[in-house]
DNA sequence: CAGATATTTCAGATATTTTTGAAATTAGTA
DNA sequence: TACTAATTTCAAAAATATCTGAAATATCTG
């Protein structure tokens, strides 16, 4: 005996997986990533089991290749690792169970994937219509100045979004869940 | 005479122009939203003009249709507001100026977008596994009580969120600009 | 090393999102 | 109110993004 213990031993908990398994996927349009890769990382992180890719594309009811590609951005994204089993020969998956440390990790990511280099853009940018201070008195143009001004105050906002981001999504971060905490109880 | 003063009047205005424009647009899939909606926001911050429907359009070579629904898009983000001028029946928009009120703008309407209804949603499946605390002793299972714990860490963790950004993201909102300043410094 | 298994890659197929453009609606003017 | 201009809507078209599946590559095992 060992199946039809009662109506059905675990499938709330699985049920349960895969709402939030859709929840987090749907997520995933607004944050501009695909739907799979959220769904996977969903996965790993509600069962909290290491996984290997045929138990996702089972799960997932997904391409091998998808599987692949999704299992290996979020490794890229530092947010599931690999495991291994011994006498087994595939790769498994576990998601970063701290939910601050993913955090984290996305964070820094996101900041050096699409902060860091749009500011060097806009840099670019900025340089191309004057430097900072004095120019030849006769440059100048009020409309451009005004426009290098916007360009300028972007440029301090976006350095200081990035300053905050490294100090406090660094790998260790202390930093952040105190300070969120704390900052959270003062009204 | 009035055309062809040097080179090019303020050509050079309008290349940084098109060129931010284009880099913001860049950042638009990685946020979830549409290259236009970025590019005709990007427009009217760097001119800083309130500009209307069609040149709007003109500008960026974008269909009628399509100009209607991103401005509109931008409105209810709240970072784009109407303008009027006198014996002028078309509607103008401007872009908000104050980087930091923009952005204040922008987590704001995230975290109503994305942030509540998802936790609304974690709820209902944290509900469906069992009431947080005390169980019938017969009901314990310790992985659903794993789950459940990674569910409730999660919830956690958004609460927070929602939280601090609510309080430093509200409109009026000194709060960030001041903060993260002050952060940002310390060593 | 040879064979077996696992993983990656990527061209083509699918699915999703975005855009167009013209008809319908709304708002302004006389 | 009748007319005109401005705006919105939305079905269909176009553009993008995502996914598949099988071939190519890499890795493991004896």
């Amino acid at each position: 005996m060992e199946p039809s213990t009662n109506p059905t031993p675990d499938s709330a908990a699985r049920e349960a997986q895969d709402a939030f398994v859709a929840s987090w996927g749907q997520m995933a349009g607004a944050w501009g990533i695909s739907r799979t890769m959220a769904e996977a990382h969903a996965l790993l992180f509600i069962t909290g089991r290491a996984m290997n890719t045929d138990e996702v594309m089972e799960r997932l009811q997904i391409s091998r290749g998808n599987a692949s590609m999704s299992l290996r951005a979020l490794l890229e994204w530092g947010i599931v690792s690999k495991a291994h089993k011994r006498g087994d020969r595939k790769e498994y998956f576990q998601a970063e169970q701290d939910v601050w440390a993913m955090f984290r990790a996305i964070v820094r990511e996101r900041l050096k994937r699409e902060v860091e280099p749009l500011i060097a853009q806009l840099h670019e940018i900025r340089d191309q219509t004057g430097a900072k201070r004095s120019m030849p008195r006769h440059t100048i143009n009020p409309e451009l100045e005004a426009q290098n001004a916007r360009l300028d105050e972007l440029l301090d906002f976006l350095a200081t979004v990035d300053q905050l981001g490294q100090r406090f999504a660094s790998p260790q971060g202390r930093g952040l869940r105190v300070a969120a905490k704390m900052l959270a109880k003062v009204t």
